[in-house]
DNA sequence: CAGCAACTACTAAAGAATTCGTTGACAAGA
DNA sequence: TCTTGTCAACGAATTCTTTAGTAGTTGCTG
């Protein structure tokens, strides 16, 4: 039977999302000049997805002499919160915190990074 | 021109191996019952998928009787630590430290979840 | 004004993911 | 033996994803 679409944003759609989070809104020919060129895809290609991402409601576009620019309807924190929501049903069974556990465990933080959770956590006892 | 095949596994492949991770080595009947019912696919879809998931290397299988059990190759560790490396490079700019601020701003932690985290951040900032 | 450059719209195409039906083998029981 | 149930193999059908070519428009430049 039918396949259903996906609920998150696919890899390649993220690597456009991510350009317009930095650089702001955009044309098509802007964005396609701001990826890496380890990746870049061709112009058309761009367009055409743009074009997908305007029509699953992530983005919306307004005229600007001849040229469309586009803007994220999306928030770059939304997706990661959805991002990560869909990684914790995914693979640690809804519990967030198994997540961060992992994370903990297998990535090499700075010592910087470590204070700033930690008291990050220190102000969440507290309460 | 073409679309490159997933890195990761896809979430119908996820549902799958989440099984044989919970319960072990398994039939293609055992799995296909212990799906939950809201989303249970037919026996043969489940057939399909576990083929596939051995064509990709993620299980293998060995003959019981006349039926094949499935193993899963990969550590559901291992995947956990892929799948969130994989977040972190798409979403996080490669930093796992800002998905772990994300969840625990985000997310509702238990105080013993969030007494555990700052037992484990304290240790490493020990060393 | 001819021609190039930038742009959009339309089209295409091919691989990937997902879902099952059909077929045929085989075994245990009536 | 005939039936029923379980099982794997195969492939069909459908939608999604990703990439890009072609055509046509418009504006700028020499």
């Amino acid at each position: 039977m039918p396949r259903k679409k996906s609920s998150t944003l696919t890899d390649v759609e993220l690597r456009l999302m991510n350009v317009l989070w930095q650089i702001g809104p955009s044309t098509v020919g802007e964005v396609q000049k701001a990826l890496p060129k380890k990746d870049r895809v061709a112009y058309t290609t761009v367009l055409t997805m743009m074009r997908i991402l305007e029509e699953k409601g992530y983005l919306d576009h307004e005229q600007r002499g001849r040229a469309f620019v586009y803007r994220a309807l999306v928030e770059r924190d939304a997706a990661r919160r959805k991002g990560v929501s869909h990684l914790v049903g995914r693979l640690f069974d809804g519990s967030p915190a198994a997540l961060v556990l992992n994370v903990l465990e297998n990535e090499e933080l700075t010592p910087d990074e470590l204070a700033r959770l930690r008291e990050l956590i220190e102000r969440s006892e507290e309460r």
